[in-house]
Parts: C-alpha cells; structure tokens; sequence
DNA sequence: GGGCTTATCGCAACTCTTCGCAATAGAGGG
DNA sequence: CCCTCTATTGCGAAGAGTTGCGATAAGCCC
C-alpha cells in the first residue's frame, strides 16, 4: 500500500509538509537531524516552521516510517525504518563513529531478554568508549 | 589526597563554585541532571550562574570526579565518579528505567574489544529496547 | 462541490545549553 | 603580604528544541 494511504488509514493526514520530510529522509544517505532537514526544506520552502518537522518526524517515527537514534552528543539522528539495522561504535575522545554489523550485539539482546524480559534496541543507541587509536 | 590538592596538583583551581557542584553531586542520590543541580545551588545562592555549573560539571569530569550518562533523552546525567557503575534498561514506551548489573554486558564489551579494538563503556549509555510489561 | 471535524500548521514564547568576553579571584613565587 | 599569571566566573546573547494556541486545511460524508 502507499504511504499516503496508509497514513490515512490509520487517522492521521498526509500533508505538504510531511511528504516534504519523508522526502527529504529518502535523499539522506545516512542518519541526519531535524536540523539539517529543516534547513534542506526551508531552502526551498521557507514558510514552513522548524517545528513542523519537530513534529513530523515524531509522528512519523509513531507510524513507523522513521527510527532514530543517539550518539553520544545530545543530537537525535533520524533515518527511514526501512534501512538495515547497525550498531555504531563512538569514541569519546576523537570523537570518530564506527558501524558495526548487528549481530554482533545479539548475545547481548538475547540474554537481556531471557534474564530481564527486556527486548532490546541495540541499534538504538551507540556504544561509547575508546576506539583503537585513542586506546593507544 | 582531598580532592582540592588533587585539584591544584593538576594546574586547576578549586572554587566555591566548584564546590557547591561537588556537594550538590554527594547529596544527590542517583543521577541528576545540570539543570536540577543548578536549581538546587541558585536555590541558596542565586548568583551563580547556570553555565557556571555546566562547565564545572565539564571540568569535574575531565579531572576524573564525575561521570555522564545518556538514558533515552537528550538529558545529560550525571553523577559521581566513585558510585558503583551498572548498566541501564530503558522503556521506549513507559519510560521506565531499570539498573542491571554491569557484569551482563561484559561479554559484549569483551567481544568489542578483541574484534574491534574498542574499549567500550557500557555503563555510559542506556540499553533501549521494550520492557517486559510492555513488550506484552 | 459544500460542510464538518479535527489533525496539523505557523507563530511566538519559552526552556535548556553553549559560547565569547571582560572582570574576578585562586595559587604559586618572591 | 604583595605581585603575577591565568583558570574561572557572570553576563549577555545565540543555538537548538519544545510547547500552547488560534488559524488552516486534509479527509470523510452527503
């Protein structure tokens, strides 16, 4: 089924301005903010408040088309739903990012749910530390 | 040592500022938050400034006296360095927060580090994920 | 197409955090 | 105790994200 449609059938509404920020996600290779999409849609249409896409990646992460993620700044980084999971590694001294393939955190995933009932995210969040060459 | 020797032994400088950052830090229970430290200090002493507080925090923690920690929020946490570290389940859904042991994530930070070389800190980032009441 | 309901929008105000800068005040040396 | 050096502070302002609210317009029904 389409997007739109979608969207529809389940009481919400396609708007100019949410098609505008699922766009601007498709053309986003990677994780970006809600800052840079806005500055990519104000470009163009700079009637439409940073705000709205605020709230338009809230609701669209509702409806499930957009996850987002934490790296160890305080910034939320937003991509479709329908990229393949990864894990990313983030140094806290120099600050490089690193992807990892997922299954690496399965272990952990499992044993969490096993012993805490807990189903886990570990795409969610990033791993902090100290990556190779800061580790010296 | 005390901690004000330590303080100058490594070029800086200990100030009542610093101090009331230190205190607020030992009275707090569990992890707080900069805004909550600094509500608590102005509360006293209105003429510290917020960012006064921001960047001790900053500073505390380079000299080794305090952690940070990121739940699901864009808050910053923050408490002592010498509390005993343990890793954090967080709902996506409830919010609920549960501390686990840290030794249930060691075999990840292991793995992580003899294939990446990476020297994870698990403690640092909450786990996201689903609990158990609201994973169904 | 017109009317109705209400999700969504744009705006303005506000909160939390960061930053540049001039003034202040720890800390070491004489 | 005074002097000097510079880490640190308070302030003002800017960033980044959130929220309340009245206005707008999407979607449904006829």
């Amino acid at each position: 089924m389409d997007i739109a449609g979608d969207i529809r059938a389940k009481g919400r509404r396609m708007t100019v301005q949410r098609r505008l920020v699922l766009d601007a996600l498709r053309r986003a290779r990677h994780h970006t903010t809600a800052e840079e999409i806005s500055r990519s849609i104000r470009a163009r249409y700079p009637q439409i408040d940073p705000s709205t896409v605020y709230r338009n990646l809230e609701a669209l992460e509702q409806l499930g088309y957009v996850t987002h993620t934490h790296l160890d700044d305080r910034v939320t980084r937003w991509r479709r739903a329908d990229a393949e999971p990864h894990g990313h590694l983030v140094c806290r001294r120099c600050g490089s990012e690193q992807e990892i393939p997922i299954d690496i955190l399965e272990p952990l995933a499992k044993r969490l749910r096993g012993e805490h009932g807990f189903r886990a995210d570990l795409a969610h969040s990033a791993v902090v530390g100290l990556c190779r060459k800061c580790a010296g």
